[in-house]
DNA sequence: GCCTCTGTTGCAACCGGTTACATGAAACCG
DNA sequence: CGGTTTCATGTAACCGGTTGCAACAGAGGC
């Protein structure tokens, strides 16, 4: 029932200073003197005081909060991500607002009304690309946006981190062509996705230049697209294992979907990776108990990361819109080997 | 370089009215002529106005802030409610501000200084149980805190959502008793978790009771308790599927636990559900998709409950704290069937 | 002894909304 | 036609902090 906030006017009082001395006092300024200052935060523990978020905020002009645009809470990328960001704020005196997106309306709505109006101190957007029209939006911004994991043309002149996916779609040609693989099969997420999503196709695209350097090229029917998950994938994967000739490896744009290609591989009776070498990608927690070869894309770190500029470009806007890329790295587990029959490459062992 | 954010004296000038009656066509208060609210609708519309949110709250001496209290953010179960309780805030006037917790003593900090502050109009406390001592703490607190996925004592008085785990356990049990399984295994969670988690333990001992009733009992060493996770339990499959006599069935305490059952019986080269019935809980996404039998327990459910409890609350306390009680449901997919050897039942088909 | 400088403290304005109360005009009443 | 309602709006206080500026005391300089 203690229904009567304790104000810093209560605190005064009681301490026998005026509330801007309080308030100095809490804040530990310099000017106010020692003995002074430890009274008045004798009291303030006595009366239970906690200064009011809120009057703060409105005095400072500051509103101490960062919001982090969000889809798909549940797929761990985005939890982990989330996860490296409350790192950072837990430190600092920001509050964290998560504005968990499931359209693509609300995307622009929250991306729209954050990055304008005195809602939040700064704004990060995870993993989701701005639509065509908000450019403009972005580039009248009143506080700043860090993207973390989007590429998109729209935001060439924002903060953000991104991940090297070309690069990383590389590591795992380079992995596979090592083994021996010759005969490699790519499955990724819809084109159309309205989202806008990029780095499948990314991942894609350097995964099939670094083949093309070696002289291997990909057929178009072991490239799959579809819904990001891992029923989706499944189906691709048995689609492109029931072929008369099949790939002696699968390359996925993310681990869940790795996850899909091993479970059609295991239906159709195929071993993992005597028959099929599966790698995946991001490395999420499940990955290492699955023994899953994947491509490590630091997710947590990325959040961290993604934090700390956002809280430097609060401190200060910079010139340039600071960039940080993370580099891909390959973790080599038990789902790849050398492909059992059509060896090219002679492997010793 | 909108550095001048407008203020609702800005309106007022424009609209050449007064900031009252500015406020109070924002606000739709009845008492506006229609004219006048138009014409200032018309105005901030112009001028681009948004109200700043920290003077509305002071004025208004609410925080409209709603605080989540959750710990592993990366869990799918954790993730799942989240998004419930994001799913009620959105069409609410309330910000949704998380508090990721990863340490008992942050969960305790957090418990003590929300429930007491005015930081937050009201409380959500994920999974996680009070701390001995904070019984008198929750107590004496001046927002509404409401409990999701917690069974302790010290909340007897507060309002929560929560799922029946015994009758989960005992859901489990019958479905394998009706299969004719006699023998019987069962994988949870740690006795000795640092947060004090309940819901592995009743689930377990739904599991024993229904069996109990039934004349079947379960041999200690077929009862495995490690920390949470799939690389643990998996250990703790093998250890049980290793031994002379093993059992026909496992029930895990979560799905992620079974999912590690199902590896160490493959590892095994034991067929899922042929040699061996597995029986997970919470029906998290991957679930349906890996045709895991399983017990649902309604996670998104229960976090839109928790903030519609929450939110009714701040409206009006109520006397006696709301409970909300989600009636587990058995979800029978592929990993459970009859028993290949010693059917005590006759089965037909 | 008077003046200046330095270290502390208080007064009061301010942040940007909301709202109790007062005011004034129009409508209604007998 | 004066008095009472009713409706719409304005005035100003208030929410609870922060902070520029003024004031004042004591120390030091001459």
């Amino acid at each position: 029932m203690a229904r009567k906030p304790v104000t810093i006017r209560d605190v005064a009082l009681r301490a026998g200073v005026s509330v801007a001395t309080a308030s100095r006092a809490l804040n530990d300024k310099r000017v106010v003197n020692a003995q002074t200052r430890a009274r008045v935060l004798t009291v303030m523990e006595e009366l239970g005081f906690t200064p009011s978020p809120a009057a703060r905020r409105l005095s400072l002009g500051r509103t101490l909060t960062i919001g982090v645009v969000v889809s798909f809470l549940t797929r761990p990328q985005a939890a982990e991500r989330l996860r490296g960001v409350d790192a950072v704020l837990t430190d600092s005196e920001f509050d964290l607002v998560i504005y968990n997106v499931e359209t693509v309306q609300k995307r622009d709505h929250y991306v729209a009304t954050l990055s304008q109006s005195h809602r939040t101190d700064g704004v990060i957007v995870m993993s989701l690309p701005p639509s065509e029209g908000s450019a403009a939006v972005l580039a009248r911004a009143t506080v700043p946006v860090v993207f973390i994991d989007v590429h998109a043309p729209e935001i060439a002149a924002m903060p953000r981190v991104v991940g090297d996916d070309r690069a990383g779609g590389a590591l795992a040609a380079r992995h596979l062509l090592e083994l021996g693989h010759r005969r490699i099969g790519f499955i990724g997420d819809a084109a159309e996705d309205p989202f806008g999503f990029t780095s499948s196709r990314d991942r894609q695209s350097g995964l099939v230049d670094e083949l093309a350097r070696a002289g291997v090229s990909i057929p178009a029917e072991w490239i799959g697209h579809g819904a990001h998950g891992r029923y989706e994938s499944r189906e691709l994967a048995h689609e492109m294992l029931g072929g008369a000739v099949r790939p002696t490896a699968i390359v996925a744009a993310s681990d869940t979907q790795a996850l899909g290609v091993i479970t059609a591989a295991r239906e159709r009776a195929l071993h993992v990776p005597d028959d099929l070498s599966v790698v995946g990608y991001d490395d999420i927690e499940i990955a290492s108990y699955l023994g899953l070869t994947t491509v490590r894309q630091g997710l947590f770190e990325s959040g961290r990361l993604g934090a700390e500029i956002l809280l430097a470009e609060i401190e200060r806007r910079s010139e340039e819109p600071p960039v940080a890329e993370l580099a891909p790295e390959l973790v080599v587990r038990a789902t790849t080997t050398a492909p059992k029959e059509g060896k090219d490459e002679v492997k010793g062992g």
